[in-house]
DNA sequence: ATCGGTATCGAAAACGGTTTTCAGTGGCTT
DNA sequence: AAGCCACTGAAAACCGTTTTCGATACCGAT
């Protein structure tokens, strides 16, 4: 599922109590620095060995738990490799958007196509579909690995 | 895929060796015909269910390897759901198509978008990427499922 | 400071889809 | 009939992800 905004209020446990925010807990920032470092998309446990790499004592399971988290609320953009693992990003516009994506070596550039937006809507609605979403993923090799591998 | 591609499985048993033709047995057959009955994508657990309500004995593990050699060959589309899982489903048409797939029932239209192809392949030019291919599906309500909901 | 409540952590176990292993089985060819 | 070898499938391995649950850390109140 590519980032699209579903809102669903979403029962996050925190959220609700009134003056409870969110705690700016020691692995929260250092995962937020480490999402912000990387440039491309990386799976959770490369973001966990990033985090070990670093010194960060912080748990896989506390690494997916905030990146579901932040892909709820928008704050990371998600996509599936074609092994079916879920990769991670920071994202840079909050905006509706697509990537392209290295098949090599992860790097990815956003895209931004309302004709895709429009063109996906409109079979859809034709096909008698509601609620619609979609997710767009373009693969390809970036100029770097094309060039290494001639 | 990040930065490390796992190692490929690969070394394809059979691979198309020489003049190896597939030969025809019972489960491949039944399978086949599973195939051809289903309208929609489904899963391979799925196919082997219904398998078995069909009385036909074929493990899952011959479903798994025989989804794999057709979707290879083109002869089944693949594409995942949100929970990561494979669907197929028997190729209707051999060209280029993406797919309408109802979130609820599974069920699917297949749709072309020459639009589309010509937009993926401009944006990944644009960002010079080469060897380009892409991934579009399309989730919604089928007007049944909406209908049932309300 | 201390206490109590609770949000957060994280190791380990559970989960679920898929793949691999490996000892057969059975279809061809000779 | 004999043998080769592709194919089969139950069980186990795999692997990413989620759940469980006791421990810990943070916060406001005392």
């Amino acid at each position: 599922m590519t980032s699209h905004s579903t809102a669903r209020p979403a029962q996050r446990t925190a959220a609700t109590g009134r003056g409870t925010r969110v705690r700016g807990t020691r692995q929260a920032e250092a995962l937020s620095h480490v999402l912000a470092d990387l440039p491309g998309f990386s799976s959770a446990q490369d973001i966990h060995a990033e985090l070990r790499r670093r010194g960060e004592r912080v748990g896989l399971t506390t690494v997916y738990r905030h990146l579901q988290v932040l892909s709820e609320d928008g704050a990371v953009d998600t996509l599936r490799d074609e092994t079916g693992e879920t990769l991670y990003r920071r994202c840079e516009t909050s905006a509706h958007h697509h990537h392209v994506t290295c098949r090599s070596c992860g790097r990815s550039v956003e895209v931004e196509g309302r004709a895709v937006e429009r063109w996906a809507e409109r079979v859809a609605t034709e096909a008698g579909f509601t609620d619609v979403d979609h997710t767009v993923e373009i693969f390809g090799l970036c100029p770097d690995c094309a060039r290494e591998r001639s």
